[in-house]
DNA sequence: CGCTGTGTTGAATGCCGTCAACGTCGGTGG
DNA sequence: CCACCGACGTTGACGGCATTCAACACAGCG
């Protein structure tokens, strides 16, 4: 009898499959952990020793250049695996991961990665297409930078923060993590100023609301027409 | 006995360390073909029924979106696989191969997969180690594209192509296949004219030297201060 | 109550995209 | 052989979008 349960993962689209005995296998070889707000949970270059899923809350996967420039390559959500280093056979991490707030996450130590995909090859191939989503991803991020206006490329940005991380209030959805401008400017490679005159603009419009680390999307439908609309108004 | 001999691709990094035995087991799964410049090797959300490692020659990968403006998202060198959807549980290509030059390759069936990573699980790692890389190095392209002018995002694009695909000539290093300025453009989020105007420049400032889909760097040194050094001049 | 992190807004500069015109190379067919 | 044509490349002029510089406002916190 592990000391986690197998409710906790067993619904998520990566364990769907698994039998009880193969969810217990994986869940007894895990810890779980707690990590506080703007914790680096792994660091960038670091040792990577472990590869991890979010149980809950949120995660900003950080690079950072030799000049001090930060870029924030993605955010993580509860259910996805992040710093599955092993799986791409790197020995350090590529990026660092940092808890936008207070987290939980089950933790593998990467001597346990063979054993795992051995006795439990979904969960291998899970984090191989977990990898192959990413990449998609990240082409398509150089792909709109290549032809997209930074008034497209934030909204595009806002609009799949609020479908992969949004949360239903009275006025709109709501970005569920605190965010800022600067963290915008630095997912969409732009400056705080140009957000912020985005931002207040899209304000005026009715298309957001603002607020102190937060941003609620109010008519994603305008806003779709602003991020796919090459020449608006 | 198969068709291929094992020194095909016995020297390379992919397949060190294997046994002959191994190796006769992967190429007699293959089957060699050769692909003529220009054709597309696979085509973008093409369902994906093979996959490929490169022999002889270069391929362009392609990502074209719904406005019909396409990127390169990289190229592909001798010994390098490509069309490794079935690696990432896709089941189409996320993007089209076109050979730049005339190629031959080896082609797998996607079926194949299972029995060649199960008896070699080394070809296996490869694979993901390979995967792993590319989404690295899609990421720094997202960094550069975020924090480096275009002058720099060329520079860094010619030497890294030099570096990959460069050959030895009594001018310089030249880039092994034929690239046109649009090309290159493509690669950095630019467009030719500017293109244009900087590989201009620097032929001007005796650091490459241009033709007809040619570029040879002749001055990389130089040519790497102004891809490293914020501000040039 | 000051300090730090965050956000807003105006003004000016400049990079680089866009538009336009022309030049050149190489292949093709008469 | 040579004229033609399309693909590729070059260069100038112009303008707009976004960065840069600057100043200020506001919130949270010790």
């Amino acid at each position: 009898m592990p000391e986690l349960d197998g409710s906790l993962i067993a619904g998520l689209p990566l364990f769907s499959g698994m039998s009880k005995k193969e969810l217990d296998f994986l869940l007894c070889r895990a810890r779980s952990a707690r990590y506080p707000k703007d914790l680096a949970i792994f660091e960038q270059d670091g040792n990577a020793d472990a590869f991890f899923l979010l149980l809950d809350g949120h995660i900003r996967v950080v690079r950072l250049n030799e000049d001090g420039e930060q870029v924030i390559a993605r955010y993580i959500n509860p259910g996805e695996l992040f710093g599955i280093a092993v799986a791409m056979g790197r020995a350090t991490y590529p990026a660092s991961a940092i808890a936008a707030v207070d987290c939980v996450a089950l933790a593998w130590p990467n001597e346990a990665w063979p054993d795992l995909t051995a006795r439990v090859p979904q969960f291998a191939s899970g984090a191989y297409r977990t990898i192959g989503e990413r990449l998609q991803e990240t082409q398509d991020q150089v792909m709109q930078m290549s032809t997209e206006q930074v008034e497209q490329r934030v909204a595009h940005t806002l609009l799949r923060l609020v479908q992969q991380s949004g949360r239903k209030t009275a006025e709109g959805i709501e970005i569920d993590f605190p965010i800022t401008r600067q963290d915008i400017a630095e997912m969409t490679g732009t400056t705080l100023h140009t957000v912020s005159r985005l931002l207040s603009a899209w304000e005026d419009m009715g298309l957001v609301r603002g607020g102190r680390q937060r941003v609620i999307v109010t008519d994603a439908h305008n806003l779709m027409l602003i991020a796919e609309h090459r020449r608006k108004r």
